[in-house]
DNA sequence: CGATCTTACGGGATTCGTAAACATA
DNA sequence: TATGTTTACGAATCCCGTAAGATCG
C-alpha cells in the first residue's frame, strides 16, 4: 500500500526532476528517497519516472499520479489539521443554552474570558427559559446548558454551580425593608406579585409553601420575571423571586431580603448529555465556568 | 503523522463501536488496534473516542474526523487504483497516428489483437498522410506513429518495421507482366502514372532516379495513391508505387513486380517522441506491432 | 466476576543512512 | 570523467502479537 511519505517523495521528485535535490528538500538521504519511489512503483505496478541519470521525467502514468497525489496530500493535510484545530480550539463551535438570569447575569463575563482565549471558536448562545434549556440539550441544539437542576436527569449530567435562594424583592421604603430576613408568612400579608402557574418557579414555591401550610395570594400574576420589576417599582406590591433574578434589579430603587421559613433554594448548575462526550470547546468552557464558581 | 492504517482502524472502530470486533474485521490483534488509535489520537492532539470499557463512542472531534476520514480513504483508494489500472491496462487511452497504407493495411488486425487483450483501453486512430503522422507526434495528438522514416528525427525515435520497396503496378496482361523483375528504364518506356511533385513519395523517386540518369515522364499525375488503381485498371498506364500501397490492389485484376535498378526502398517504422516515455498502453501496442513484424 | 480496553515486552518487518557500485553524457 | 542514481548492508525505528494488568458494569 502506498504511504503518505511515498506520495510526498514522488511529488517532490516530480516537481524538481531530480532525486538529489528532492532528497534535500525532504530531509532524507538520496538512497532513502530512491527506495521510497521504488516501493511506490512496485505497489502501483509500473514505473512512474523514466530515469536516465541525467534526466528524471514522468511517465504518462506518473503524470496521472501527480495530478491525483497533489490533491490527495492536500486533502489529507487539510482534513487532519482541521481536526487538530478542533482539539486546540483554533476552530470549532460551542453552543450553550442558558436560562435568562444566567445568560444576562454571569454568562457575559465568562463568554468574554472564553473569547479572549479561544477567539477562533464560534459561539452560539441560546438565551431561553429554564425548561427550554433542557429541551435544547436533548435535541442537540445546545451542547452545554446552564439551568436549574431538573427533577429527573433523563440522560443529562448536572454539576451544581450555585444555590439560588428565593428573596423578597420590594421597593425602597417598603414596610419589610428594614428586616434582615423576611418570612414567607410575612410576605403573604402584603400585596404581592408572582409568576403564573405553568412556570416552574411558581410550581416550586407553591409546593414548598403548601408543606408549611402557606399559600400565595398574588394580586398580580406575571409571565416574565423581567416584567415584575417595573410592577414593584410602580408600587403594586412585593414579589418572591429567585436571588439570581433579583440581581438584575440590584440598584437604588429596590431592596432585596432573604426569604426564610421555609428557605427555598434551587440549585443552578451546568448540564450536558451524559452519554455524549463533550467537545474540547465545551470542556474549555466548563472549566472556565467551574473556575468562576470555585468548583474547579 | 497520521497513517492510512490508523484512519482505517479509526473508521472501523467508529463503525462498530467496539475495539474487539473492529480488530477482527481488520485482521489485527486488539492491542495493536488500541495502539493504532492511541497513536492517531496523539498525532491529532486529543481523544477521538470516549472509552468506558462497556461503550466506545465518538467525541465531537471524532465525529468530525469520521466524516473526513471516510472521504479521505475513499479518495486515496480510488486515486491509487486508477494509476494501477493504467499500468495494468484496465484503463487509459492510446492514440496512434498511421499513414493510410498502414492504417488500412496491417493496422486493423493489430488493433484487433490489442482490443481483445486490453478491452478497457480507449483507442484513438488517426489515419493521416505520412507527413501528418510526424506532426501528430510533435503536437502530442498522437503518442505512437507509423510512417516512413523521416529525414531528420527531430526528437523522434524511429524503429524500423518493414522495408517498403517500389513495385510496378500494372493491369493483368501488360507487356511487362511476365517479367519477374522490372527495371525503371523499362517502366519509363511505357505510359505511366505518378504522384504529383509535392508528394514525398514522388520527391524520393525523382531524387533516386536522377542519380541513375533516369526521369519519369508520367502521362498522368495523381494526388492520391488510391486513385491510381482505377487509372491503371482503365488502361491509362502502369505506375511505380510503394509495395505496401500495392497490397491494396492485390487481386486478380492487377500484377505487381519489383522495380530494380535502382531498387528504391523506404523504411517504414514506429515513431514516438524520444524524450517522452511511452505509456503502458503504448508499450503494449509497440510490443504487438513489433511482434507482428518479427522485430520483438 | 465477566467483558473489554490498556500496558508491557519480545520478535519481526520496514526504513533509514553511510559507503560502494553503477550508468550516462 | 563527472554527475547523479541504484545497490549493499548495518542500525535504528516502528509495528505487531502474546501475555498480563486495569477498569467498568
Amino acid at each position: 500500500m502506498a504511504t503518505y511519505k511515498q506520495l510526498e517523495a514522488f511529488n517532490m521528485v516530480a516537481q524538481t526532476g531530480n532525486f538529489a535535490v528532492a532528497s534535500e528538500q525532504l530531509n532524507v538521504s538520496q538512497p532513502a528517497l530512491s527506495m521510497a519511489i521504488k516501493k511506490l512503483e512496485e505497489s502501483l505496478g509500473g514505473e512512474l519516472f523514466s530515469r536516465s541519470t541525467r534526466r528524471v521525467i514522468l511517465t504518462p502514468e506518473g503524470e496521472a499520479l501527480l495530478t491525483r497525489s497533489k490533491r490527495l496530500l492536500q486533502d489529507w493535510d487539510q482534513s487532519l489539521s482541521a481536526v487538530t484545530d478542533l482539539f486546540n480550539l483554533r476552530r470549532g463551535s460551542l453552543s450553550i443554552a442558558a436560562m435568562p438570569t444566567f445568560a444576562s447575569g454571569e454568562l457575559p463575563i465568562l463568554l468574554k474570558k472564553f473569547i479572549e482565549r479561544y477567539s477562533d471558536v464560534d459561539i452560539n448562545v441560546q438565551d431561553v427559559i429554564a425548561e427550554q434549556v433542557i429541551e435544547a440539550l436533548h435535541s442537540g441544539r445546545a451542547e452545554l446548558g446552564v439551568s436549574f437542576e431538573p427533577q429527573q436527569l433523563n440522560g443529562l449530567s448536572f454539576t451544581p454551580l450555585i444555590d439560588d435562594r428565593f428573596v423578597a424583592l420590594m421597593p425602597k421604603g417598603h414596610d419589610l425593608a428594614d428586616l434582615p430576613k423576611i418570612e414567607w408568612r410575612q410576605l403573604i400579608e402584603y400585596p404581592h406579585i408572582a409568576l403564573h402557574r405553568p412556570s416552574s418557579v411558581r410550581i416550586l414555591t407553591d409546593k414548598m409553601l403548601s408543606a408549611h401550610n402557606l399559600a400565595l395570594a398574588p394580586s398580580v400574576e406575571a409571565h416574565q420575571l423581567s416584567s415584575i420589576g417595573p410592577m414593584i417599582q410602580a408600587g403594586i406590591g412585593i414579589s418572591p423571586v429567585p436571588g439570581l433574578t433579583a440581581k438584575q434589579f440590584d440598584n437604588e430603587c429596590f431592596v432585596c431580603r432573604p426569604l426564610v421559613q421555609p428557605t427555598i433554594t434551587r440549585r443552578v448548575g451546568l448540564l450536558h448529555k451524559s452519554d455524549k462526550p463533550l467537545s474540547s470547546a465545551a470542556t474549555a468552557m466548563v472549566k472556565i465556568i467551574k473556575g468562576a464558581f470555585g468548583n474547579a
